[in-house]
RNA sequence: GCGGAUGUAGCUCAGUUGGCAGAGCACCUGGUUGUGGCCCAGGGGGUCGUGGGUUCAACCCCCAUCAUUCGCC
Protein backbone atom coordinates (compact mmCIF):
# COMPACT_ATOMS: atom_id res chain seq x y z
CA UNK A 1 0.00 0.00 0.00
CA UNK A 2 3.11 2.10 0.18
CA UNK A 3 3.05 5.22 -2.27
CA UNK A 4 6.49 5.72 -2.52
CA UNK A 5 8.00 5.00 -5.59
CA UNK A 6 9.82 1.85 -5.87
CA UNK A 7 11.35 0.31 -8.91
CA UNK A 8 8.99 -1.07 -11.46
CA UNK A 9 9.44 -5.39 -10.86
CA UNK A 10 10.13 -4.86 -7.44
CA UNK A 11 7.92 -7.82 -5.63
CA UNK A 12 8.24 -7.84 -1.63
CA UNK A 13 6.25 -9.98 -0.18
CA UNK A 14 4.94 -8.86 3.28
CA UNK A 15 3.21 -11.99 4.38
CA UNK A 16 2.60 -15.84 4.22
CA UNK A 17 -0.24 -17.78 5.72
CA UNK A 18 0.38 -21.26 4.62
CA UNK A 19 0.52 -20.93 0.62
CA UNK A 20 -0.67 -18.14 0.60
CA UNK A 21 1.02 -14.95 0.52
CA UNK A 22 0.29 -10.99 0.73
CA UNK A 23 2.75 -8.93 -1.66
CA UNK A 24 3.97 -5.79 -3.42
CA UNK A 25 4.00 -5.94 -7.02
CA UNK A 26 5.41 -2.58 -8.18
CA UNK A 27 4.64 -1.01 -11.70
CA UNK A 28 6.05 2.16 -13.55
CA UNK A 29 1.90 3.21 -12.88
CA UNK A 30 2.38 2.17 -9.07
CA UNK A 31 1.95 -0.52 -6.89
CA UNK A 32 -0.36 -3.41 -6.95
CA UNK A 33 -1.20 -5.03 -3.49
CA UNK A 34 -1.86 -8.92 -3.87
CA UNK A 35 -3.47 -11.11 -4.18
CA UNK A 36 -5.22 -9.41 -6.74
CA UNK A 37 -8.11 -9.71 -9.53
CA UNK A 38 -7.97 -7.63 -11.88
CA UNK A 39 -10.93 -6.45 -14.60
CA UNK A 40 -10.87 -6.78 -17.92
CA UNK A 41 -10.82 -4.53 -20.69
CA UNK A 42 -10.19 -5.58 -23.78
CA UNK A 43 -10.16 -3.39 -25.76
CA UNK A 44 -9.51 -0.19 -23.25
CA UNK A 45 -12.48 -0.45 -21.88
CA UNK A 46 -13.88 -2.23 -18.74
CA UNK A 47 -17.11 -2.96 -20.31
CA UNK A 48 -20.09 -0.62 -18.99
CA UNK A 49 -17.36 1.34 -16.58
CA UNK A 50 -15.54 4.48 -16.93
CA UNK A 51 -12.57 4.86 -15.10
CA UNK A 52 -13.67 7.04 -11.91
CA UNK A 53 -16.34 3.87 -11.42
CA UNK A 54 -13.28 1.55 -11.08
CA UNK A 55 -11.04 4.09 -8.69
CA UNK A 56 -14.43 4.14 -6.86
CA UNK A 57 -14.19 0.65 -6.64
CA UNK A 58 -10.46 0.63 -5.87
CA UNK A 59 -9.70 -1.24 -9.11
CA UNK A 60 -5.71 -1.15 -8.88
CA UNK A 61 -4.70 -2.42 -12.19
CA UNK A 62 -6.88 -3.68 -15.66
CA UNK A 63 -6.18 -5.67 -19.12
CA UNK A 64 -6.15 -5.08 -21.73
CA UNK A 65 -5.79 -7.32 -25.22
CA UNK A 66 -3.21 -7.25 -27.64
CA UNK A 67 -4.86 -9.16 -30.08
CA UNK A 68 -8.28 -6.86 -30.05
CA UNK A 69 -6.26 -3.40 -29.73
CA UNK A 70 -3.83 -4.31 -32.64
CA UNK A 71 -6.75 -5.04 -35.17
CA UNK A 72 -8.92 -1.83 -33.57
CA UNK A 73 -8.08 0.48 -33.27
CA UNK A 74 -4.66 -0.45 -33.80
CA UNK A 75 -1.21 -0.33 -31.29
CA UNK A 76 0.26 2.80 -32.99
CA UNK A 77 -3.04 4.58 -33.57
CA UNK A 78 -2.76 4.18 -29.58
CA UNK A 79 1.03 4.90 -29.80
CA UNK A 80 0.36 8.78 -31.32
CA UNK A 81 -2.18 9.43 -28.86
CA UNK A 82 0.30 8.88 -26.02
CA UNK A 83 -0.61 5.31 -25.13
CA UNK A 84 -3.36 3.16 -23.63
CA UNK A 85 -3.29 5.15 -20.23
CA UNK A 86 -3.49 8.85 -21.37
CA UNK A 87 -6.25 7.21 -24.69
CA UNK A 88 -8.31 5.92 -21.88
CA UNK A 89 -7.67 8.43 -19.32
CA UNK A 90 -6.68 5.20 -17.23
CA UNK A 91 -3.65 5.82 -14.77
CA UNK A 92 -3.20 2.59 -12.65
CA UNK A 93 -0.99 -0.41 -14.09
CA UNK A 94 -2.48 -1.62 -17.12
CA UNK A 95 -1.60 -5.57 -18.22
CA UNK A 96 -1.81 -6.79 -21.61
CA UNK A 97 -2.60 -10.13 -22.78
CA UNK A 98 -0.67 -11.25 -25.68
CA UNK A 99 -3.28 -13.03 -27.85
CA UNK A 100 -1.87 -16.48 -27.48
CA UNK A 101 -5.71 -17.16 -25.82
CA UNK A 102 -7.41 -15.73 -28.90
CA UNK A 103 -5.32 -18.15 -31.16
CA UNK A 104 -7.20 -20.80 -28.84
CA UNK A 105 -10.39 -19.28 -28.48
CA UNK A 106 -10.76 -18.13 -31.89
CA UNK A 107 -8.90 -21.23 -33.56
CA UNK A 108 -11.10 -22.06 -36.79
CA UNK A 109 -9.05 -19.10 -37.99
CA UNK A 110 -5.63 -19.36 -36.85
CA UNK A 111 -2.17 -21.40 -38.19
CA UNK A 112 0.50 -22.04 -35.83
CA UNK A 113 3.36 -22.17 -36.74
CA UNK A 114 7.08 -21.97 -35.52
CA UNK A 115 7.39 -18.51 -36.43
CA UNK A 116 4.36 -17.44 -34.83
CA UNK A 117 0.57 -17.26 -34.87
CA UNK A 118 -1.37 -16.97 -38.52
CA UNK A 119 -4.68 -15.57 -37.83
CA UNK A 120 -7.92 -13.71 -39.48
CA UNK A 121 -9.43 -10.99 -38.18
CA UNK A 122 -12.78 -11.87 -36.57
CA UNK A 123 -13.68 -7.91 -38.36
CA UNK A 124 -12.73 -8.01 -41.86
CA UNK A 125 -10.79 -11.71 -42.46
CA UNK A 126 -7.71 -10.23 -42.56
CA UNK A 127 -4.22 -12.22 -42.07
CA UNK A 128 -2.20 -11.41 -39.54
CA UNK A 129 0.76 -12.90 -38.34
CA UNK A 130 1.79 -12.66 -34.64
CA UNK A 131 5.20 -13.30 -33.89
CA UNK A 132 6.62 -13.25 -30.62
CA UNK A 133 8.87 -10.08 -31.07
CA UNK A 134 5.70 -8.18 -32.88
CA UNK A 135 3.21 -8.93 -29.98
CA UNK A 136 5.97 -7.08 -27.81
CA UNK A 137 5.87 -4.64 -29.88
CA UNK A 138 2.46 -3.69 -29.97
CA UNK A 139 2.38 -4.24 -26.45
CA UNK A 140 5.40 -1.94 -26.04
CA UNK A 141 2.82 0.54 -28.14
CA UNK A 142 0.59 0.66 -26.12
CA UNK A 143 2.10 1.60 -23.10
CA UNK A 144 1.43 -1.71 -21.08
CA UNK A 145 2.84 -2.29 -17.63
CA UNK A 146 3.01 -5.63 -17.42
CA UNK A 147 3.15 -7.46 -21.13
CA UNK A 148 2.48 -10.87 -21.07
CA UNK A 149 4.43 -13.36 -23.76
CA UNK A 150 3.34 -14.99 -26.84
CA UNK A 151 2.16 -18.34 -26.01
CA UNK A 152 0.37 -21.61 -27.24
CA UNK A 153 -2.94 -22.28 -25.38
CA UNK A 154 -3.68 -25.71 -25.97
CA UNK A 155 -7.59 -26.83 -25.40
CA UNK A 156 -8.77 -29.53 -22.73
CA UNK A 157 -8.16 -33.12 -24.60
CA UNK A 158 -4.99 -32.42 -26.79
CA UNK A 159 -2.84 -35.12 -26.79
CA UNK A 160 0.29 -35.58 -24.43
CA UNK A 161 2.77 -35.44 -27.98
CA UNK A 162 1.29 -32.99 -28.77
CA UNK A 163 1.05 -30.83 -25.77
CA UNK A 164 5.06 -32.22 -25.27
CA UNK A 165 5.55 -30.09 -28.68
CA UNK A 166 4.29 -27.38 -27.65
CA UNK A 167 5.27 -26.60 -24.46
CA UNK A 168 8.62 -26.46 -25.94
CA UNK A 169 7.34 -24.46 -28.93
CA UNK A 170 6.10 -21.90 -25.66
CA UNK A 171 9.44 -21.45 -24.15
CA UNK A 172 11.03 -21.24 -27.58
CA UNK A 173 8.99 -18.09 -27.95
CA UNK A 174 9.39 -16.92 -24.34
CA UNK A 175 13.24 -16.93 -25.31
CA UNK A 176 12.62 -14.90 -28.20
CA UNK A 177 10.42 -12.83 -26.28
CA UNK A 178 13.07 -12.31 -23.40
CA UNK A 179 15.54 -11.41 -26.28
CA UNK A 180 13.48 -8.60 -27.32
CA UNK A 181 13.23 -6.97 -24.19
CA UNK A 182 16.54 -8.34 -21.88
CA UNK A 183 15.55 -6.24 -19.02
CA UNK A 184 12.74 -4.52 -17.83
CA UNK A 185 13.40 -1.90 -20.37
CA UNK A 186 12.43 1.64 -19.70
CA UNK A 187 10.14 3.45 -21.48
CA UNK A 188 10.67 7.41 -21.95
CA UNK A 189 12.63 7.12 -19.04
CA UNK A 190 9.13 7.07 -16.69
CA UNK A 191 7.39 3.89 -17.60
CA UNK A 192 8.44 0.19 -17.40
CA UNK A 193 7.35 -2.50 -19.23
CA UNK A 194 7.58 -5.70 -16.95
CA UNK A 195 7.27 -9.01 -18.78
CA UNK A 196 5.89 -12.17 -17.82
CA UNK A 197 6.17 -15.14 -19.03
CA UNK A 198 3.42 -17.94 -19.44
CA UNK A 199 3.88 -21.53 -18.03
CA UNK A 200 1.80 -24.12 -20.45
CA UNK A 201 1.63 -27.91 -19.79
CA UNK A 202 -2.44 -28.74 -20.68
CA UNK A 203 -3.07 -31.91 -18.55
CA UNK A 204 -0.35 -33.51 -17.81
CA UNK A 205 1.41 -32.61 -14.83
CA UNK A 206 5.03 -33.88 -15.83
CA UNK A 207 4.79 -31.62 -18.78
CA UNK A 208 3.70 -28.64 -16.22
CA UNK A 209 6.78 -29.21 -14.65
CA UNK A 210 8.67 -29.29 -17.43
CA UNK A 211 7.09 -26.26 -18.59
CA UNK A 212 7.61 -23.91 -15.39
CA UNK A 213 11.64 -25.43 -15.47
CA UNK A 214 12.36 -24.21 -18.64
CA UNK A 215 11.21 -21.03 -17.88
CA UNK A 216 11.39 -20.32 -14.62
CA UNK A 217 15.81 -20.29 -15.16
CA UNK A 218 15.49 -16.99 -17.05
CA UNK A 219 14.74 -13.76 -15.75
CA UNK A 220 11.05 -12.78 -16.31
CA UNK A 221 9.14 -10.05 -14.24
CA UNK A 222 6.75 -12.75 -13.52
CA UNK A 223 5.22 -16.04 -14.13
CA UNK A 224 1.75 -17.05 -15.09
CA UNK A 225 -0.01 -20.55 -15.19
CA UNK A 226 -1.62 -20.48 -18.24
CA UNK A 227 -4.18 -22.92 -20.34
CA UNK A 228 -6.56 -23.80 -17.21
CA UNK A 229 -10.21 -23.41 -17.29
CA UNK A 230 -10.46 -24.41 -20.88
CA UNK A 231 -13.31 -26.75 -20.53
CA UNK A 232 -11.70 -28.96 -18.43
CA UNK A 233 -13.80 -30.38 -15.04
CA UNK A 234 -13.41 -28.83 -12.35
CA UNK A 235 -11.12 -31.07 -10.31
CA UNK A 236 -9.22 -31.79 -12.82
CA UNK A 237 -8.31 -27.82 -13.00
CA UNK A 238 -7.70 -28.08 -9.38
CA UNK A 239 -5.44 -30.72 -9.56
CA UNK A 240 -3.08 -29.17 -11.79
CA UNK A 241 -3.55 -25.82 -10.14
CA UNK A 242 -2.45 -27.30 -6.59
CA UNK A 243 0.50 -29.48 -8.84
CA UNK A 244 1.81 -26.43 -10.64
CA UNK A 245 1.63 -23.31 -8.68
CA UNK A 246 4.19 -24.38 -5.93
CA UNK A 247 6.71 -25.08 -8.39
CA UNK A 248 6.26 -21.35 -9.89
CA UNK A 249 9.22 -19.11 -8.33
CA UNK A 250 8.52 -17.87 -5.03
CA UNK A 251 9.84 -14.78 -5.17
CA UNK A 252 8.03 -13.61 -8.26
CA UNK A 253 4.56 -12.82 -9.03
CA UNK A 254 2.41 -15.75 -10.04
CA UNK A 255 -0.51 -14.89 -12.22
CA UNK A 256 -3.57 -17.47 -12.99
CA UNK A 257 -4.53 -16.82 -16.06
CA UNK A 258 -8.56 -16.24 -16.85
CA UNK A 259 -9.45 -17.40 -13.64
CA UNK A 260 -12.03 -17.43 -12.25
CA UNK A 261 -15.02 -17.80 -9.85
CA UNK A 262 -14.46 -16.90 -6.37
CA UNK A 263 -14.14 -20.60 -5.08
CA UNK A 264 -11.34 -20.27 -8.10
CA UNK A 265 -9.86 -17.69 -6.79
CA UNK A 266 -9.17 -18.50 -2.77
CA UNK A 267 -8.72 -21.92 -4.11
CA UNK A 268 -5.86 -20.18 -6.28
CA UNK A 269 -4.98 -17.94 -3.27
CA UNK A 270 -4.63 -21.00 -1.25
CA UNK A 271 -2.09 -22.52 -3.70
CA UNK A 272 0.00 -19.23 -3.47
CA UNK A 273 -1.41 -17.57 -7.02
CA UNK A 274 -0.82 -14.03 -6.42
CA UNK A 275 -2.88 -12.37 -9.78
CA UNK A 276 -6.09 -13.62 -11.52
CA UNK A 277 -8.62 -11.96 -14.13
CA UNK A 278 -11.08 -13.51 -15.40
CA UNK A 279 -14.43 -11.81 -17.68
CA UNK A 280 -16.64 -13.44 -15.36
CA UNK A 281 -17.81 -10.92 -13.22
CA UNK A 282 -18.35 -8.13 -15.77
CA UNK A 283 -20.08 -10.66 -18.53
CA UNK A 284 -22.06 -12.33 -15.86
CA UNK A 285 -23.23 -8.63 -14.85
CA UNK A 286 -24.15 -8.35 -18.42
CA UNK A 287 -25.90 -12.25 -18.39
CA UNK A 288 -28.23 -10.67 -14.94
CA UNK A 289 -25.67 -13.40 -12.69
CA UNK A 290 -24.54 -11.43 -9.68
CA UNK A 291 -22.33 -12.88 -7.27
CA UNK A 292 -23.39 -11.77 -3.32
CA UNK A 293 -22.67 -12.66 0.10
CA UNK A 294 -25.65 -14.92 0.22
CA UNK A 295 -24.15 -17.21 -3.28
CA UNK A 296 -25.07 -16.36 -6.75
CA UNK A 297 -28.08 -15.15 -7.78
CA UNK A 298 -29.62 -14.70 -11.01
CA UNK A 299 -31.83 -11.19 -11.52
CA UNK A 300 -33.67 -12.45 -13.98
CA UNK A 301 -35.70 -14.79 -11.70
CA UNK A 302 -39.77 -13.86 -11.56
CA UNK A 303 -39.11 -14.44 -7.63
CA UNK A 304 -37.26 -10.83 -8.01
CA UNK A 305 -40.06 -9.08 -9.73
CA UNK A 306 -41.18 -7.86 -6.04
CA UNK A 307 -38.47 -7.73 -3.90
CA UNK A 308 -38.24 -4.42 -2.42
CA UNK A 309 -34.31 -4.95 -0.65
CA UNK A 310 -31.10 -4.56 -2.02
CA UNK A 311 -29.51 -7.52 -4.08
CA UNK A 312 -26.94 -7.68 -1.48
CA UNK A 313 -27.44 -6.19 1.81
CA UNK A 314 -24.20 -6.75 2.88
CA UNK A 315 -22.63 -4.74 0.04
CA UNK A 316 -22.09 -1.66 0.11
CA UNK A 317 -21.66 -0.83 -4.01
CA UNK A 318 -23.90 1.95 -5.42
CA UNK A 319 -26.33 -0.41 -6.68
CA UNK A 320 -26.98 -1.83 -3.41
CA UNK A 321 -27.09 1.25 -1.81
CA UNK A 322 -29.72 2.73 -4.08
CA UNK A 323 -31.37 0.27 -6.03
CA UNK A 324 -34.24 -2.54 -5.29
CA UNK A 325 -33.90 -6.25 -6.58
CA UNK A 326 -37.20 -5.42 -8.37
CA UNK A 327 -35.32 -2.80 -9.97
CA UNK A 328 -32.26 -4.56 -11.20
CA UNK A 329 -34.41 -7.12 -12.74
CA UNK A 330 -36.66 -4.47 -14.75
CA UNK A 331 -33.36 -3.14 -15.66
CA UNK A 332 -32.26 -6.60 -17.20
CA UNK A 333 -35.34 -7.42 -18.47
CA UNK A 334 -35.41 -4.06 -20.62
CA UNK A 335 -32.17 -4.45 -21.24
CA UNK A 336 -31.51 -0.81 -20.44
CA UNK A 337 -27.97 0.06 -20.35
CA UNK A 338 -27.90 0.94 -16.61
CA UNK A 339 -28.74 -2.77 -16.48
CA UNK A 340 -24.82 -3.16 -17.42
CA UNK A 341 -23.27 -0.44 -15.66
CA UNK A 342 -25.40 -1.43 -11.54
CA UNK A 343 -24.36 -5.17 -12.38
CA UNK A 344 -20.84 -4.38 -13.71
CA UNK A 345 -20.25 -2.31 -10.68
CA UNK A 346 -21.70 -4.69 -7.97
CA UNK A 347 -20.15 -7.61 -8.88
CA UNK A 348 -16.73 -6.09 -9.74
CA UNK A 349 -17.42 -4.70 -5.96
CA UNK A 350 -17.85 -8.35 -5.08
CA UNK A 351 -14.44 -9.92 -6.69
CA UNK A 352 -12.36 -6.65 -5.75
CA UNK A 353 -13.56 -6.79 -1.96
CA UNK A 354 -12.64 -10.86 -2.39
CA UNK A 355 -9.68 -10.12 -2.82
CA UNK A 356 -9.10 -7.12 -0.66
CA UNK A 357 -10.41 -9.18 2.33
CA UNK A 358 -8.32 -12.59 0.81
CA UNK A 359 -5.01 -9.73 1.53
CA UNK A 360 -6.04 -8.91 4.68
CA UNK A 361 -7.07 -12.52 6.13
CA UNK A 362 -3.17 -13.90 5.15
CA UNK A 363 -1.54 -10.92 6.66
CA UNK A 364 -4.17 -11.13 10.03
CA UNK A 365 -2.87 -15.75 9.73
CA UNK A 366 -6.74 -16.41 9.09
CA UNK A 367 -7.08 -16.91 5.57
CA UNK A 368 -8.54 -20.46 5.70
CA UNK A 369 -11.38 -19.32 7.69
CA UNK A 370 -12.54 -16.95 4.75
CA UNK A 371 -11.44 -19.99 2.23
CA UNK A 372 -13.72 -22.09 4.14
CA UNK A 373 -16.54 -19.54 4.34
CA UNK A 374 -16.23 -19.15 0.11
CA UNK A 375 -15.97 -23.18 0.15
CA UNK A 376 -19.66 -22.77 2.11
CA UNK A 377 -21.23 -20.00 -0.10
CA UNK A 378 -20.83 -21.89 -2.96
CA UNK A 379 -21.34 -25.52 -2.21
CA UNK A 380 -22.56 -26.73 -5.52
CA UNK A 381 -19.26 -26.03 -7.02
CA UNK A 382 -17.38 -26.90 -3.83
CA UNK A 383 -19.26 -30.75 -4.04
CA UNK A 384 -17.79 -30.68 -8.33
CA UNK A 385 -14.53 -30.02 -7.21
CA UNK A 386 -11.83 -32.66 -5.17
CA UNK A 387 -10.01 -30.50 -3.01
CA UNK A 388 -6.71 -31.06 -2.55
CA UNK A 389 -5.26 -31.48 1.03
CA UNK A 390 -2.13 -28.51 0.14
C1' G B 1 -75.31 -2.48 -48.62
C1' C B 2 -72.08 -5.40 -52.27
C1' G B 3 -67.45 -8.01 -53.23
C1' G B 4 -62.70 -10.01 -51.56
C1' A B 5 -59.14 -11.49 -47.84
C1' U B 6 -57.88 -13.16 -43.00
C1' G B 7 -59.11 -15.69 -38.01
C1' U B 8 -53.86 -21.60 -35.40
C1' A B 9 -49.29 -20.36 -28.65
C1' G B 10 -48.70 -13.84 -25.34
C1' C B 11 -46.98 -11.64 -30.58
C1' U B 12 -45.90 -12.50 -35.99
C1' C B 13 -47.07 -16.43 -38.76
C1' A B 14 -46.13 -21.85 -41.12
C1' G B 15 -49.09 -26.24 -41.49
C1' U B 16 -48.08 -30.80 -48.03
C1' U B 17 -53.13 -34.88 -51.62
C1' G B 18 -57.72 -34.96 -44.75
C1' G B 19 -53.73 -39.16 -40.69
C1' C B 20 -50.46 -37.71 -33.20
C1' A B 21 -50.58 -29.21 -33.83
C1' G B 22 -45.20 -26.35 -35.55
C1' A B 23 -41.39 -22.16 -36.01
C1' G B 24 -39.34 -17.43 -34.72
C1' C B 25 -39.83 -13.95 -31.01
C1' A B 26 -41.66 -13.37 -26.00
C1' C B 27 -42.00 -15.95 -21.23
C1' C B 28 -39.82 -19.53 -17.35
C1' U B 29 -35.22 -22.33 -15.55
C1' G B 30 -29.97 -23.43 -15.96
C1' G B 31 -25.12 -22.40 -18.04
C1' U B 32 -21.26 -18.70 -19.28
C1' U B 33 -13.56 -18.65 -16.58
C1' G B 34 -6.26 -14.76 -20.50
C1' U B 35 -14.67 -11.02 -23.38
C1' G B 36 -17.23 -10.52 -30.71
C1' G B 37 -23.03 -6.56 -25.65
C1' C B 38 -22.86 -12.94 -27.24
C1' C B 39 -24.01 -17.76 -27.41
C1' C B 40 -25.73 -22.55 -25.58
C1' A B 41 -29.10 -26.09 -23.10
C1' G B 42 -33.76 -27.29 -21.09
C1' G B 43 -38.99 -25.95 -20.07
C1' G B 44 -44.22 -24.14 -19.80
C1' G B 45 -47.99 -22.69 -23.00
C1' G B 46 -53.06 -23.74 -28.18
C1' U B 47 -61.13 -26.97 -27.40
C1' C B 48 -56.85 -24.41 -34.51
C1' G B 49 -62.89 -17.64 -33.95
C1' U B 50 -67.90 -20.04 -32.86
C1' G B 51 -71.94 -23.64 -34.04
C1' G B 52 -73.40 -27.48 -37.15
C1' G B 53 -72.38 -31.15 -41.18
C1' U B 54 -69.45 -34.92 -44.32
C1' U B 55 -65.71 -38.78 -42.97
C1' C B 56 -62.90 -44.48 -39.70
C1' A B 57 -60.35 -39.75 -39.13
C1' A B 58 -61.16 -32.41 -40.04
C1' C B 59 -56.60 -26.78 -38.70
C1' C B 60 -57.62 -28.74 -43.74
C1' C B 61 -63.84 -30.30 -47.21
C1' C B 62 -69.32 -28.22 -46.89
C1' C B 63 -73.09 -24.82 -44.48
C1' A B 64 -74.14 -21.05 -41.11
C1' U B 65 -72.47 -17.38 -37.88
C1' C B 66 -69.23 -13.77 -35.41
C1' A B 67 -64.83 -10.76 -35.66
C1' U B 68 -60.94 -8.13 -38.19
C1' U B 69 -59.48 -5.90 -42.63
C1' C B 70 -59.31 -4.07 -47.80
C1' G B 71 -61.97 -2.39 -52.05
C1' C B 72 -66.47 -0.54 -54.31
C1' C B 73 -71.32 1.88 -53.87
Amino acid sequence: MTQTKQRPGLFTIEAIDGAARAATLHTGHGAIPTPIFMPVGTVGSVKALAPDDLYDLNARVILGNTYHLYLRPGDELVARRGGLHRFAAWDRPILTDSGGYQAFSLSDLRKISEGGVLFRSHLDGSKHLFTPEKVLQIQRNLGSDIMMVLDECVPHGTSYDYTAKSIKLTTRWALRSREAFPAALTRSGEAYNLLFAITQGGFFKDLRAASVEELAQYDFDGFAIGGLSVGEPKPEMYELLAHTAPLLPADKPRYLMGVGTPLDIVTGIKNGVDMFDCVLPTRNARNGTLYTSLGKINIKRKEFAEDDGPLDPACSCYSCRTFSRAYLRHLYVSQELLSFRLNSLHNLTYFLDLVTKARQSIIDGCFETLYRAIVELYPDEAASAVFQSI
